[in-house]
DNA sequence: ATCCAGGCTCCTG
DNA sequence: CAGGAGCATGGA
């Protein structure tokens, strides 16, 4: 079989900087399917429309004047799965959103205005599938990062599927089904918990026979959303919070109890070691609308700060970089 | 060894 | 309804 490829331009509303986006993804934990290459170009097998296709995306602008390069290589690559993988593109990295209204809102807030000052062009960068951002939610729970990340690793080799394409291997996302159907005694010999363990296959039956339905909490109102999610077991307010906002896009969202933000904010705002969690909602309200917005940035910040050293991007002269 | 980590559930008062 | 214990595991 002979893979296909076809190219697209899209251009992000400006300002908007790729290379930031590339900074969080290598930093990320959750992200053990994305590749970011020395030349700065992300790749990462995806699903569209069930389709399996290659991802390479790579910038050709700046951050005033965007504009970014997809490539999809797959086994069948017509037109119109290009722009359905453009449009996930879009969702992913928040391309089309104006962040203006944003940083006018933030404005108010020294402490905030001077966090995004610092990493302009910055943009939320989602969990590329809703199902996968359910799965590291729940991966991550009471356990740290760097754990929480072998065992995500561990699970997509485990029943993850490959695409291959030019020789090369790459790993896709298990599918619910995939999940559902394992021995509960391969995850328990990959360190998962007894309890993970049934939480994760529990909730991908779930979502396999359609119990759970992720893609319709996008049109719900919020607390909806939050109560739908948290009727099933391993799925609390965090959780729930964590899927809306990383899996599904949602704008205003705000996990007010994460310990990560309840510490980091607390400091910034000399509230004492760790804001509460009413403390967190009363100072993201300012922002409401962009409340996810605020959460990413003050987890930029935190990702930032414990991996100094662990920038992706070559400086350019006269490239984006605020520092 | 001890405490903790990007919680959840269940059980008290 | 708020608060707390227990959970189950690896990392610092």
């Amino acid at each position: 079989m002979n893979p296909q490829v076809t190219q697209m331009e899209i251009d992000p509303t400006a300002p908007y900087s790729f290379d930031k986006a590339l900074t969080y993804l290598c930093g990320s934990p959750s992200a053990v399917l994305e590749q970011i290459d020395t030349n700065n170009s992300y790749r990462r097998a995806v699903t569209v429309s069930g389709n399996d296709v290659l991802l390479v995306l790579r910038s050709t602008g700046t951050a005033g004047r965007p504009r970014l390069v997809l490539e999809v290589h797959g086994n069948i690559v017509s037109p119109a799965r290009t722009i359905q993988a453009a449009q996930h593109v879009r969702r992913i990295f928040s391309l089309d959103v104006d962040p203006q209204p944003f940083e006018a809102l933030a404005a108010c807030d020294s402490v905030l205005s001077a966090l995004i000052q610092r990493f302009r062009g910055l943009r939320p960068v989602l969990i590329a599938d809703p199902y996968e951002s359910l799965l590291w939610a729940v991966i991550g729970q009471q356990v740290n990062v760097s754990f929480a990340r072998k065992l995500k690793l561990a699970l997509v080799e485990i029943c993850g599927r490959r695409l291959r394409i030019n020789g090369h291997d790459y790993l896709l996302l298990p599918r619910p089904v995939d999940v559902a159907a394992l021995d509960e005694q391969v995850l328990r010999a990959h360190q998962f918990s007894r309890r993970k363990t049934a939480y994760l296959v529990g909730l991908s039956l779930a979502v396999a026979d359609g119990r759970l339905d992720l893609g319709i909490l996008r049109n719900l109102p919020y607390e909806e959303a939050v109560a739908t999610l948290t009727r099933f077991d391993g799925i609390g307010r965090w959780t729930a919070e964590s899927v809306l906002m990383r899996g599904l896009g949602a704008q205003d969202v705000i996990p007010a109890g994460d310990l990560g933000l309840r510490r980091v904010i607390g400091q910034a705002y000399g509230l004492g070691k760790i804001a509460t969690e009413t403390q967190i909602r009363l100072i993201a309200e300012q922002c409401a609308g962009w409340r996810s917005w605020v959460a990413f940035y003050w987890w930029f910040y935190l990702q930032q700060a414990a991996t100094p050293k662990r920038r992706v991007v070559p400086k350019k002269v006269g490239a984006d970089d605020a520092g």
